[in-house]
RNA sequence: CGGGGUGUGGCUCAGCUUGGUAGAGCGCUGCGUUCGGGACGCAGAGGUCGGAGGUUCGAAUCCUCUCACCCCGACCA
């Protein structure tokens, strides 16, 4: 299988990245309210994709789908107090409707555990009443001073998990319950490693006790976040007065979670792949798994070519495969080829009258391996048994994509031990992943982060970095019980 | 909010310094020839040059104000 070469693109990756979006046709700024995105079809189709996945994995573990309301009422967020503080600055306020100033206004949602937690105590009152798993599938907005497409938009499309539990450590094995099935999402279906750990006190979510997250490393070397799971412990049970009766009768707040997962992977899934010829999809989230084009040049070859397109295309689809036969007239094979290619489709196959008689058709790997003249290899495959054939390159591609971002991953990851060279790997284009010691504390944080602009992504989760061990801050010195997960970020 | 930049046809942009009444490529429409890695010919459609005001005989071009977007930073559950 054809070892395609990743370009760091080091200063030029956000042009790139902006290019290979636009050229892909995903998405477009809005124009008219800050930030907000417009998600072209192809795009959607990638995100649908994504959300038909996750949501087979949320229920197959229990959860359930619901809807709450976009207008969350201000005194709702004010209840609880670190979270009123996280997200105040962010807060995109309705205050009239109906042509009146409104008694009390309203926020759009930044997300929604709070008007979550005020139905949760509506819903909850015995232990026979939990564990609650809901999930809801919405759009939400944070007024953000700087907005990136995909990455992050004023407006996003998400799922938000939101659970109670009757015990803390239920609670718990919920929350890495579900950080694993974004792991498991990320690895299997996106074929992009991610490493699971803890954020830090100062990157942790407003309200919550704990945040776990996944981060994955992008072709530039800097970390991506890209799904978190929360363990909320009583804090919004305490603020909404969510309560049941356990079995001996006595009154006790429920313990919470939360989990989200936005658009901002779709973004993660073109940074993590994609190359300078457009778009690089895995099988399992393409839109269309194979393309076909045909080749003719009279009428009487299109139509007996055409013939053959639509059967094998049929074919293929009784298969299960998500085929497109680009029938468009007027048009040159290789125009089709390089737009197809931009739109990252796995497989393209060309069909032309030279095929008709040997029964076979022309494939072509969107990470094909160029020949001495710079031409993709292709390969010849017979029409018998085209879909297990098919089937099987696409599954080989899979794993090539993950094995390539893995490796990739891999070669850029270093362990660091003197302040020297933390601060010499963070110079220059590429990026890195860096564990090194640290203090714990968010004094040093901060400090590390203003000396070299990286960031704390993670305390690694057991068997995800390092063996743990004890060591010196690269800092200040001071004791560290284990490395900690250094990169810069987007 | 600070620094830099850009607003001209659907898209990407030239023209602005040195004012003279709007161009290119791509795309689009029609016809013909093409078609195994980005076709070509001919004929067309499409723009009150982001907005307002000013200077001038005359403004895309100069001046003032304003709006929007992009990049870098601050911010980023």
């Amino acid at each position: 299988m054809a070892e395609a070469k990743i370009t760091p693109r080091a200063d030029d990756y956000a042009q790139w990245y902006q290019d290979v979006i636009q050229h892909a046709e995903l998405a477009e700024p809005a124009g008219v309210v800050k930030g907000c995105m417009v998600i072209k079809p192809h795009g959607y189709a990638i995100w649908e994709s994504m959300q038909a996945d996750l949501d087979r994995r949320f229920k197959a573990t229990g959860h359930r789908n619901a809807a709450f309301p976009l207008l969350i009422p201000m005194s709702f967020i004010e209840k609880e107090a670190e979270h009123v503080e996280g997200f105040a600055p962010e807060l995109a306020v309705v205050t009239h409707a109906g042509g009146k100033e409104l008694e009390e206004p309203y926020v759009i949602r930044p997300t929604s555990e709070t008007i979550i937690g005020h139905f949760f105590a509506k819903w909850i009152d015995s232990h026979r009443d939990l564990p609650l798993l809901i999930n809801q599938w919405a759009n939400v907005m944070r007024w953000e001073l700087r907005t990136r497409l995909f990455l992050r938009t004023g407006e996003f499309f998400w799922q938000e998990g939101h659970t109670a539990h009757a015990t803390h450590d239920e609670a718990k094995e919920e929350v890495q319950r579900m950080l694993d099935v974004y792991r498991d999402f990320a690895h299997e279906v996106m074929a992009m490693p991610v490493v699971q750990g803890i954020k830090s006190a100062h990157e942790r979510f407003a309200g919550a006790l704990e945040t776990l997250t996944i981060e994955a490393m992008m072709q530039d070397g800097k970390a991506l976040q890209s799904g978190t799971s929360h363990d909320l412990g009583q804090n919004f049970g305490k603020a909404f007065d969510v309560t049941f009766q356990n079995a001996e009768g006595e009154r006790e707040y429920v313990w919470q979670t939360s989990w989200g997962l936005s658009t901002r992977m779709v973004g993660a899934l073109i940074m993590a792949h994609s190359d300078d010829d457009g778009l690089v999809l895995p099988p399992r989230l393409a839109p269309i798994h194979v393309v076909i084009v045909p080749i003719y040049r009279k009428d009487e070859e299109r139509a007996a070519v055409m013939e053959a397109a639509d059967r094998i295309a049929g074919s293929l689809r009784d298969d299960g495969l998500v085929v497109e036969v680009d029938a468009r007239d007027g048009m040159k094979p290789g125009a089709k080829y390089y737009e197809w290619e931009r739109k990252g489709v796995p497989i393209r196959l060309e069909i032309g009258p030279r095929d008709l008689e040997q029964q076979a058709v022309m494939s072509k790997m969107r990470l094909a391996e160029k020949d001495e003249r710079g031409r993709p290899v292709k390969e010849t495959l017979g029409w018998s048994d085209l879909g297990v054939e098919i089937g099987r390159r696409l599954d080989a591609f899979q794993g090539q994509l993950f094995d390539r971002a893995l490796a990739m991953r891999e070669e850029n990851t270093v362990l660091v031990d003197t302040w020297d060279d933390f601060v010499s790997v963070f110079e220059g284009g590429m990026s890195k992943f860096v564990y090194a010691h640290w203090d714990g504390t968010t004094e040093t944080e901060l400090a590390i982060k203003e000396a070299t602009k990286a960031t704390i992504r993670c305390i690694p989760l057991e068997g995800q970095g390092p063996a743990a061990e004890p060591g010196a801050c690269i800092k200040t010195g001071n004791a560290s019980a284990q490395r900690v997960l250094f990169a810069k970020n987007y």
